[in-house]
DNA sequence: CATGAATGAGCGTTCATTCAT
DNA sequence: CATGAATGAACGCTCATTCAT
């Protein structure tokens, strides 16, 4: 076989093999958790002894450190996507949150889940480098929210983590058969745009 | 020792022991998170051999339901009594988010923070019980909000979720030092409520 | 069976236990050195699994650790004893030599071994005790050294050396068969003893 | 390029990587010990892969036996290279135990401690050859010592054992600022001189 | 000559759990 | 009520070694 044809649109088989393990690994921290997940469990998802992991990846923490790094860059990468062709600042913000959830719950399901809901403290000696991964990830809805035409009286901190809250624990209660990523990323975003265009404020 | 005494303001000895028990074991799943707490820790930390657990617990599950169910009681209470002297609807909704914000954040931090974050599919046998605990507590934000006076147009499913993914969220960001609960509640409530009193209009 | 009867001499149990396990892991380590032995292998010789000699012992290098005090205290008392009843500084130091080969040799071979045998670098986290342990047994044979009376030129120093190394090397060639150890000791002896008394020099 | 260049004064590369594949399995065996020392770890002190080792060595074991084959070689060679010149007995044996002594101390620190400190029963297959090995060295101070004029009374034996022994343990005591090899092989001859010179009287 | 990728056994250690005392 | 002592399985990881390329 010419080596072009073995090139053309796939990875050299190692590369490949690695990409397995942390496909397998993602699934599985997702499913159980990084600490109910052991190397023999991702060994045996890729039919691979468990000794021989450590060829391509030099410990557990690694793999995780992975897998969080390619939640972050794939959800990252979707959201960059949805927003870049909308101007207006609340479209924006609606794209960028129904692209999150759509990494989430569909389309990255395994790698984004992992990045989201295992918590830095979790992993003994990686914590402040999950954490940098994922404040970089918010630091992207920070700055949308920082566009926003808001008045001055609202509060952009706490509607940020409002937002980043409800599309993150959609992980507990979003089923496949339910609504589109974008029905319910419409409908978290038009509950929040009221109180700008309208200034009204409850005593 | 008369058993006078011995009952005077405490509860039985081996009521007392369990309670121990339970108190550690929710503080270490908090820290931790369950599968990262082992037998021994929870042991040592109440100055106990791990094999004397057993008396009062059949198994690591039991332990994890039982704070479970603690952390669902006493976070309920706390909601029910924080409802209760209210009339309006809202009112009635930012003040049980206020106590549920206050359970998970102060006052039960170790207990509620266990129930809200282990998920129900990370332990092997318990699963359904810890679904139906977290099912039945859910149950009493879903009665508040379908008693709020919403417009037709208004989707009680979402601002449910929204609303429950935001309080639960919270875990992540919230820092002893930072606003009180009823201020971070208040906030909540407000964005939530803009949609009601002034009707939806998306354009 | 009266309880007066199993205390008659006996050690309880447990301690039992613990002294079979250091009995067996001395041996082993004697046979084939500290890295060679295993865990299993240890826990094999007593009849037991492996993870219960965690139950008597925190890690591998504690039972190197108990071995090798053990060792000291062994051949330190023999040669306490042996010296003990001896006024001549000569006969002293031959008393020593003996005790400390019939220690190294017969008595209590395997203890000894491990404690002459394994150099402190060999064990990663417990090099300085084993350092001092060595030291403090060593510091027996300086005293002695320090009492000879030896001219002045003399050079105490290596006539300590020449002579620990002698008999440490014992380990090397001795055969149970052999001269007994007083022979052996009676023999290095009178080959250091030639020098005091007759004050020669060799250019 | 041309064989000319590669030949000027460098051995052939294959040649040359087995040399520094033993000289880096000399220093580790002589620094950690050969259990301690796994073959990764030779591999990278010669930036190579592990398995790469097998084509130059076909075990462990083998890298071994030739650390020890080199290491009496080179040790041999420098003692009879030191006798030679002498003609005296005592100055040969002296001259031998100068040279032990500095091969084991300066010169040849690497090889002649490995072959010095690794017990022939520590490795699995190769005992027997490694005894041999010691064997054969050692016969030269058999031979030095048969040679020298001693008295009847005198054990050769133990003369010989005495002088091994103090001379092979310094690698537990020998320290690089300290005396020179030729001071202390003076200095051990000259203990075990007096003896011969003076006759044998003991009380 | 050497690598990349793996094997299979084994490492020291920890786990939840059991049970006679 | 609790301990002391153990079990048996599993843990994350390293080992010497193999072999197609």
């Amino acid at each position: 076989m010419p080596a072009e044809i073995q090139a053309a649109g796939r990875l050299p088989r190692p590369e490949n093999r690695r990409l397995q393990l942390l496909d397998a690994a993602a699934k599985l921290f997702c499913q159980h958790g990084f600490h109910a997940t052991s190397m023999r469990d991702i060994a045996r998802a890729v039919d691979m002894l468990s000794g021989s992991i450590y060829y391509h990846f030099s410990s557990k923490q690694e793999i995780l450190l992975a897998v969080y790094t390619e939640g972050a860059r794939r959800i990252g990468e979707l959201v960059d996507a949805a927003v870049e062709p909308e101007t207006d600042p609340w479209a924006r913000l609606e794209a960028a949150s129904a692209a999150h959830l759509n990494a989430l719950s569909v389309t990255h399901r395994d790698y984004a889940q992992v990045m989201i809901r295992t918590l830095p403290q979790e992993a003994d000696g990686i914590g402040a480098q999950l954490r940098d991964i994922r404040r970089d990830y918010e630091a992207k809805f920070r700055r949308l929210i920082d566009s926003l035409p808001l008045p001055s009286d609202v509060d952009r901190h706490y509607l940020r983590l409002m937002l980043i809250g409800a599309l993150n624990w959609s992980h507990v209660w979003y089923k496949p058969g339910g609504d589109r990523p974008e029905v319910v990323a419409k409908a978290f975003i038009q509950t929040l745009r009221r109180r700008t265009e309208n200034g009204a404020q409850t005593p």
